[in-house]
DNA sequence: TGCACGTGCAATAGTTTCTTTGCACATGCA
DNA sequence: TGCATGTGCAAAGAAACTATTGCACGTGCA
């Protein structure tokens, strides 16, 4: 499998560093739901879990679709994407490595020289 | 390997989750180092560089020593801790199950006293 | 004495995150 | 019609995070 770059890490770490969205991400592992049931689960309200959905789905961490039940009322149907990342002190290095500065954008594409 | 609670993960996630302090570890694979010559090789002021350090000793993903150099200086230097965390949907999961709730965090922050 | 080097922290400001509240729009059904 | 269900988003405030600036203290040395 891929490595992630180092935006890509940070971007996963910031999204699952939040309670809700871990229990987001451990209801939806159990399968897919739509958002009123989920915030009906959680126990949090639904702009709330909209928040935190739309920051999952940022990360590429969680899919959305819409689908139309039989009564006719359009619902958000959420499920988790599969996604598998090591964290420890070599792979955060080797992340960092991929880091895009924030200062020195166009540097970090084309030089790779650091010391 | 003993596994993280799930606050555990969250703490080690949000204080990887910036590009400064990945670079911190990163630089800190290579050895250990003291604080002024870690903010010159990372190009950070060095109170910033304090302030990232605390969040990754917080989280035990570092660790400090004082040390006497022989001309007499204090110098504080900084290692890397060992650390091992997968990020997958069901380890999110296992770990979303031992999260303490935001009411009780309350009193696990505050209070003196932890079970 | 004055400079270079090491440590520490507080105050300030700007940005981001988190959460609530409120409103809008649909459909189905008694 | 009125109430239940589903969807969406914006405004607003509190809290946390990020970063800078400034000042304090220490040592060694020209």
């Amino acid at each position: 499998m891929s490595e992630y770059t180092g935006d890509e890490m940070v971007r996963i770490m910031a999204a699952l560093s939040n309670p809700h969205r871990m229990r987001v991400v451990a209801t939806l592992v159990r399968g897919a739901t739509y958002v009123s049931q989920l915030a009906r689960e959680l126990q949090i309200s639904r702009p709330l879990l909209q928040v935190h959905l739309r920051r999952l789905e940022a990360a590429g961490l969680v899919t959305s679709q819409l689908q139309i039940s039989e009564e006719g009322k359009a619902m958000k149907f959420y499920s988790v994407q599969s996604f598998a990342l090591q964290l420890s002190p070599e792979s955060i290095a080797r992340g960092a490595n991929s880091l895009t500065l924030p200062d020195a954008e166009k540097d970090a594409e084309k030089g790779v020289r650091d010391e």
